[in-house]
DNA sequence: ATGAAAGCGCTAACAG
DNA sequence: CTGTTAGCGCTTTCAT
């Protein structure tokens, strides 16, 4: 038969809230008990039922995370996984476990949190991207369900979240590149409406003011999430002028600028991409490229949540994790 | 106040139990009885408590899924996360719940598993690939509980375990290069102490023999999991002499085979590697290599394990997952 | 076909 | 500091 703690009660001559109280580690409990009980644990190999603390505490010490619809990214973009393991070595830290589920679209990740929340499963969510007027996002906010968005979502207010300093990593990038001599830089970004492509350019417009390097709006484009897109968009500014250098937001569409330059530019034009995937070493030239430090955005979120859940109130609600340019020959 | 089976019961007029049995679908509770029940879970919207269900039923309709400590491989090799998708995907059908964690070596992954198991979280667990000596299985295999290996692991007879047909999935790629004229062919493995090896090398040399050409035991070379040691033994091999092909277990040490030939060959040699990885597409020239399908691989182990779970005896333990040949410059 | 009651294994007042 | 007792929310005999 399975050992409860009333055979720890039985064997170490004491009551099994005594047992239970030694497992929480309460601090009234007399050393000489503890070690009778921990003696007794020892020698039936009892082990607390996770189960049944969670039904009586009412609380799983469980995260679920929800995993973004199918992309191509999700094979592509080391993003995730690393993203997932920084979220489970906090998680193991603190004695937590995670729960993961992978969905088709956005109405599916819905109806998983729903039933994450609703079967009492988790004591968090955890949102693997942030998306405009997301579904997931309103759903958590109106049950006032505890959880945490990687990536700044557009009401931050109330939200628990982590990001990277988007405005400062393009500054960054921008600064680097007028640094090396570079005056004419264009920027290709992804969806202008996404907060972090505004965030971008906003770090690329003030990067060349302060520069005193003049903005060209005409270099200043948008593209969609792909490699295809991110060729023809370059190929259309190559037709307007050929800059210096090009900033992406995205590694996807800096492929393909840097096809569409070896194709049609003149001369060299170097070429930046954001969140350093597997592939970037291995263009030609290899790309250059912005790391996003996805498992330390993923470490943080999971301590954001944790923290609140935890009732540590004098918690801030975001973290920013820091990025870096990965250099390579594309901005040599 | 949470709205628990009491409710749905005085609502609807009859007895906590016989809400019980509604939940479970119980086939002997009378169809106006369910209206009625389904009525009033409706109007309280009531949702059951998963973690209650747990307690009482003794099982929590939930699995553990052991990721392998740390390796480069983990983020370039998209097996990891389509394992864990195709593993997703069978679980939510069947109603499972997926918890994950990382571990750092392979102590930690049996400290993990004993945690799962003693602590009654897990119904079955899932280990992603099987060692040589796996102190992960022979733990599992001692206290008995319910699992499966992605890999065949060393002692199959009493395991549940999904993996490709590695003896075939070679026996073709030879075959393919014999039947595009290549008469000496080269194989390049890793550790000759795997399963895996062994049986890739067993279809190299009967595909060879079919074929009526003959086996050159100094084209047969062992290198480790990595491109510079394909690289060396690609050197080594061509020191010897210029096969016409070359065929490898794994796609890094195909990198470096194909590394090697630009560098030293002076005729053209066909390559293929293992595992489409990410980035065969990227090498020069693209490489061909041989798809495992992973995610179909996650699949079929979540399964077995569930069908396991849920004892219906007359599945077997095994699971086979066909695997297809990418056709790419590096064997045109 | 349905209800009453005991119990899954642990926790948390309350009392002492 | 420790024991008693009543749950946590659901399931499952055992009656009827």
């Amino acid at each position: 038969m399975r050992v409860t703690i009333k055979d720890v009660a039985k064997i170490a001559h004491v009551s099994p809230s005594t047992v239970s109280r030694v497992i929480a580690d309460n601090p009234k409990i007399s050393d000489e008990t503890k070690r009778k009980v921990y003696l007794a644990m020892e020698e039936l190999n009892y082990h607390p039922n996770a189960i049944a603390r969670s039904l009586a505490n009412k609380s799983t010490k469980t995260l679920g995370l929800i995993l973004p619809n199918t992309s191509e990214d999700l094979f592509t973009n080391p993003f995730f996984i690393q993203a997932m393991r920084g979220i489970s070595v906090y998680s193991q830290k603190k004695g937590y476990y995670i729960m993961y589920n992978y969905s088709n679209n956005e109405e599916e990740e819905v109806e998983f949190i729903k039933k994450y929340i609703n079967s009492k499963w988790v004591d968090g969510i955890i949102l693997l991207t942030s998306r405009q007027n997301d579904k997931c996002i309103s759903y958590l906010n109106d049950v006032g369900h505890p959880f945490v968005v990687i990536g700044r979502p557009e009401e931050p207010q109330n939200v628990l979240w982590v990001d990277n300093d988007n405005f400062k990593a393009m500054y960054d990038v921008v600064t680097y590149l007028a640094g090396k001599g570079h005056k004419s830089i264009g920027f290709i970004g992804g969806p202008h409406s996404l907060n972090v492509t505004k965030d971008r350019l906003e770090g690329y417009r003030n990067a060349l003011n302060v520069r005193g390097l003049t903005i060209d709006n005409n270099l200043i484009r948008e593209a969609y999430f792909s490699e295809i897109s991110g060729y023809e968009v370059m190929k259309d500014i190559l037709n307007y002028k050929e800059p210096e250098a090009v900033v992406t937001t995205d590694d996807l569409i800096a492929f393909g600028a840097l096809k569409a330059i070896k194709e049609f530019a003149k001369k060299k034009i170097a070429v930046v991409g954001f969140n350093n995937t597997i592939l970037a070493p291995y263009q030609s030239p290899a790309l250059s490229s912005v790391d996003i430090n996805a498992e330390k955005l993923g470490y943080h979120a999971a301590q954001l949540l944790i923290d609140k859940l935890e009732d540590k109130k004098f918690t801030c609600n975001n973290f920013i994790v820091n990025t870096q340019l990965i250099e390579r020959e594309s901005s040599e």
